[in-house]
DNA sequence: CTCTTGATCTTCT
DNA sequence: GAAGATCAAGAGC
């Protein structure tokens, strides 16, 4: 079980403007990007777009403490307690007051596994961070990382140096707008949450 | 493999 | 009081 494995090649940093755009063009740019929290993360293989138009998304009815954040400019970050368990992870996305978000599903490791091994109390690579709460809990992101830069220590995100093949379908874990194809992930990848049919 | 359940925070009704 | 952008463990097939 060696912790070494060979790290995707890393682009330049994304900066807050690559977040000024709709969520749906954000959200399929992400894939293949690599993702770091105090050095330790990996590529994004799956996420989910999210808009207040649509009721799935936590800011359909407007602001409250929680949400706060989804409401402010983009290139920012929105965690929140999922379950009253979990912590999930989102990229403010498009122009302040448009509460639109990422919500980042899994990556594959590639930075610190043996961190994200410790933090999860699991040795199988494929469970590390297949999942919103999983990667977090990997990462170590907690309700201390809401509203952190996305473009600034502790966090790191460097845009993928090939555009990968990316695949589309239905969100998951949702009871409303469930009809809406806002789920993306890397095509073949075996580090999501689950697979896409097809 | 599938199905069920408990954990227990934030928001809404 | 109930539901939810979840996860892991246990029962059953």
């Amino acid at each position: 079980m060696a912790d070494l494995k060979p790290a995707a090649p890393l682009g330049r940093l994304l900066t807050k403007k690559f977040f000024a755009r709709s969520a749906h063009d954000v959200a399929p740019d992400l894939i293949g990007a690599t993702l770091l929290v105090d050095g330790v993360g990996g590529v994004i293989v799956e996420v989910e777009a999210y808009h207040h138009t649509e009721p799935a998304a936590h800011s359909f009815n407007g602001p409250t403490p929680r949400n706060m954040v989804m409401f402010g400019p983009p290139g920012f970050l929105y965690v929140y307690r999922s379950y009253g368990i979990h912590w999930c992870m989102n990229f403010v996305c498009e122009k302040e007051g448009s509460a639109s978000a990422v919500l980042i599903r899994a990556i594959e490791p590639t930075h610190g596994i043996p961190a994200m091994r410790r933090r999860r109390g699991m040795n199988d690579e494929r469970m590390l961070s297949s999942g919103p709460g999983k990667l977090c809990e990997a990462m170590a992101v907690t309700n201390k990382h809401n509203g952190l830069a996305l473009d600034a220590p502790p966090i790191a995100i460097h845009a993928r140096t090939r555009k990968p093949d990316i695949v589309s379908g239905l969100r998951i874990g949702i009871t409303k707008a469930v009809e809406l194809p806002w789920r993306y992930g890397l095509k073949g990848s075996k580090f999501m949450s689950k697979p896409f049919p097809g």
